[in-house]
DNA sequence: AAGTGTTGG
DNA sequence: CCAACAC
């Protein structure tokens, strides 16, 4: 065991002030699958429902839960404690994608600070936006406050004084408001933690479920991290690292708090042991990260047995039919694939995976444009056998249990020559592309009015909230949520995607008490027959004052945000934008830069230990990547002059690089030692031209004054609304990238850019407004 | 364990 | 490329 408990004599702990100057939300769908699944078949709300994917079943609703079943079951132990437990197949996932993506929007019309971790999980941070809920003279919170019996006490004293409590009830009134949203459009309750980390967050998100929120002040983190026990109750504690903490006699939280630096360094790296020890203190600096575009799109099929080289294929080739669609609506192109295998393990089940990668010419997709042609697939497949022919040796018997395709490293398609000629004349919209499938392709919708009517209202026992339909055409036929006749209002034709504001005559529901208004274009029209368990489920707890809510509305938020648009958009073009662009659009409207939110990481993630044994003394653990990618374009500029020297990425490339910043003659001029140490030299010119040269590559830069930071404004907007969407998002790539720059140094200014990124910057002087 | 996804070394 | 972690 671990003699020096106690010992908290060695400073060799970074004891950081713990600050709580964050306010972070963190959402979780109760049982999200099965709701989903309720949600698109209302029969089976009354029933105990689990989801299954082949024999496992991976969640259910609580009523199952209330009768013995557990997340996370066998089939069979399930179907042994419950029998007549309905099972719904939930191997396809496209529907949990799309209200996935649709919590996300949602959160997303509150702050672009939304991170998401799975499909049902987000963090938030509202930091940015809690002073427009901030309420004078009240300490009325919404929810639970952590340790409490019964929701809506009011708020302990003020054991801190830097304002974090007002913030953190400004943060349960958002975190009300945003799951009455969700509810009101997707029919999803879910559960939210406030508090002033992510860790935090999470953590106190689970403790009143379902349906329900909790806050947690920062002079109760010490109760919090001592109600845990063992340590991989910790979120980014798992199985190995606990493993390894256990050889410690590291079990209970508290035993991590009082371990000492050394006896951790033992088995973790310097940074890791430090995370390990601040997670244990409810301590986590790690910011919000916004969640673009996933980094890779696989299927994996798992099965008893395969022992066949033909069947292998086969399983790949169906594999790969159902990953080429999923690619095509994400509208990237991959640049590596990957492949995997699981084997049969006769004892235990050690060493899950294997997996190889290839990296994929962008020529097999650039051609037959959305649908791959059949030479490419069979390239493709070719590939994939290939690397599967690396993993197992065929000619020796074999017994695989699960195969799995991926793709990553994705790029942006090109658009060549052809598109200039397609810029000035207007395009049908159906043929412009679709971005993505996924949470990219989300909708934006009004919410600013709606809060206000709540406010007003006092009378009615449930709150009302007023939303525009927003569930797809595919839903309204299903989804109790839906409304007959909004199809046409709602449906974009452009890409089958649904706006939540759309024109005049969108559709407005109310729901109040039991009874559903439907309000279109100004005209009352009452529906009654089935909106009933439209408006809350029965089977579902509705606490938090969702039902009773006496004065609780009138606690709102006075002030809240609407959209205010930049000057130069139109309401219609904006609406018209996909919303990756409207969110760049409100970004840059708020002159919002990365850097004020995502500052330089002090820690790194829990990272995995190599054989135990963690290096800790190489110089190179102090030349890691300190900050984020998105900070570090403005740090280079914010370098010394000299030879300062760090990690950084090649401006804008993601190549990640040391950059050696230098001044000559006022001339910007710098250096890059990229990994394979080769290097790349610049500087700059007069004319603010500048070539790099490169032992290795050529990269075209360009060293951009200050007046070609083009803003968005600057360009007409019908002109603009009228270009591809593709050509669109980078202008607004453009856009943002010049944005930070110019705002930070405009001094020393270097853009580097791909191909790409000057075709599109040279066409905006063709987009300047007049 | 299904089936996916992200990240750090 | 893989291990570790997450849902
Ligand atoms: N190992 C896992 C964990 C989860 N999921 C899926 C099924 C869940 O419905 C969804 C969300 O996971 P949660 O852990 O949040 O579980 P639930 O949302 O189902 O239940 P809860 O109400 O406890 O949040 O992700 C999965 O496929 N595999
Ligand atoms: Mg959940």
């Amino acid at each position: 065991m671990c003699e020096e408990d106690f010992d908290e004599q060695d400073d060799e702990w970074a004891l950081l002030p713990d600050h709580h100057q964050r306010t972070v939300l963190h959402i979780d769908v109760d049982c999200f699958y099965a709701q989903v699944e309720m949600v698109r078949n209302p029969s089976l709300r009354d029933k105990p429902l689990g989801i299954k994917q082949k024999n496992l079943m991976v969640t259910c609703n609580y009523m199952a839960r209330s009768l013995g079943v557990k997340k996370s079951m066998w089939l069979k132990e399930a179907l042994e404690i419950l029998p007549n437990l309905v099972l719904v197949d939930g191997s396809d996932l496209s529907h949990y994608r799309q209200f996935s993506s649709k919590i996300s929007a949602i959160a997303q019309t509150f702050t672009p600070h939304v991170e998401r971790l799975g499909l049902d999980e987000n963090f938030i941070d509202v930091t940015d936006i809690v002073g427009n809920y901030l309420c004078a003279q009240n300490d009325k919170i919404e929810g639970h406050v952590y340790g409490d019996k019964v929701p809506n006490v009011a708020c302990l004293g003020d054991q801190c004084g830097c304002g974090c409590r007002e913030r953190l009830i400004a943060g349960t009134y958002i975190a009300k408001e945003l799951r009455q949203q969700i509810h009101a459009t997707l029919g999803l309750t879910c559960c939210a933690g406030i508090a002033h980390n992510k860790l935090l967050a999470k953590l106190v998100s689970g403790y009143h479920k379902p349906n329900q929120q909790t806050v947690l002040f920062p002079w109760q983190v010490h109760d919090i991290m001592n109600s845990l026990h063992s340590a991989n109750s910790i979120p980014g504690i798992g199985y190995a690292t606990s493993k390894v903490l256990e050889e410690l006699g590291i079990l209970t939280v508290q035993q991590l708090q009082n371990s000492a630096f050394k006896i951790l360094t033992s088995k973790f790296d310097n940074e890791t042991s430090q995370r390990l020890k601040d997670l244990s203190l409810g301590i986590d600096e790690t910011p919000v990260k916004k969640s673009g575009r996933p980094q890779s799109i696989g299927l994996e099929d798992a099965f008893q047995k395969i022992i066949s080289v033909a069947e292998v294929r086969e399983k790949y080739y169906t594999l790969l039919e159902r990953l080429l669609k999923l690619l095509a609506d994400d509208g990237r192109i991959p640049s590596s694939i990957k492949v995997s295998v699981r084997k049969f393990n006769t004892g235990k089940m050690f060493r899950q995976r294997e997996t190889k990668q290839a990296p994929l010419s962008s020529s097999l997709f650039t051609q037959g444009g959305k649908n791959v042609n059949e030479d490419t697939k069979c390239t493709l497949l070719n590939v994939i056998m290939g690397l599967f022919h690396k993993m197992v040796d065929t000619s020796k018997d074999f017994h695989l249990t699960l195969v799995g395709v991926g793709f990553n490293k994705f790029i942006e398609r090109a658009h060549d020559s052809q598109a200039i000629s397609n810029f000035f004349s207007k395009r049908p919209r159906e043929q412009i592309t679709r971005q993505s499938l996924d949470y990219e392709e989300t909708d934006v919708m009004k919410r600013s009015k709606l809060c206000q009517a709540s406010n007003n209202t006092q009378t009615v026992n449930l709150e009302i909230t007023q939303m525009k339909s927003c569930v797809s055409s595919s839903e309204i036929t299903q989804s109790t949520y839906s409304i007959n006749d909004s199809s046409e209002n709602f449906k974009d034709s452009f890409n089958n995607r649904l706006l939540f504001e759309t024109s005049k005559s969108s559709t407005d529901v109310k729901y109040i008490g039991d009874k559903v208004m439907v309000d279109k274009t100004n005209e009352n029209v009452s529906v009654s027959d089935t909106r009933k368990d439209l408006v809350l489920s029965e089977n579902c707890n509705i606490p938090d004052k969702l039902v009773n809510n006496e004065k609780t509305s009138t606690q709102n938020p006075e002030k809240h945000v609407p959209f205010l648009l930049p000057s130069g958009i139109d309401r219609e073009v904006f609406i018209a934008l996909p919303v990756e662009l409207q969110r760049e659009i409100l970004d840059n409207s708020k002159q919002n830069t990365n850097v004020r939110t995502e500052k330089v990481l002090q820690f790194k993630q829990v990272s995995p230990m190599k054989n135990n044994l963690i290096k800790n003394k190489k110089i190179d653990n102090y030349f890691k990547p300190q900050v984020s990618v998105s900070t570090i374009r403005p740090n280079v500029h914010n370098k010394k002059k000299g030879s300062s020297v760090s990690v950084e990425e090649l401006c804008g490339t993601g190549i990640p690089c040391t950059v050696n910043v230098q001044e000559k003659d006022c001339q910007p001029s710098c250096s890059y030692t990229m990994k394979d140490s080769s290097q790349i030299q610049c500087s700059g010119t007069s004319n603010g031209e500048t070539i790099l040269n490169s032992n290795r590559d050529s990269f075209r830069v360009e060293s951009s004054p200050r007046k070609s930071c083009i803003t968005v404004d600057e360009i007409d907007p019908s002109v603009f609304n009228a270009l591809p969407e593709c050509i669109q998002n980078e202008i607004f790539q453009e856009q943002e990238l010049a944005k930070q720059i110019c705002s930070f140094q405009p001094k020393k200014t270097l853009i580097c850019s791909n191909r790409k990124r000057r075709n599109s910057v040279s066409i905006l002087k063709y987009l300047k407004k007049l």
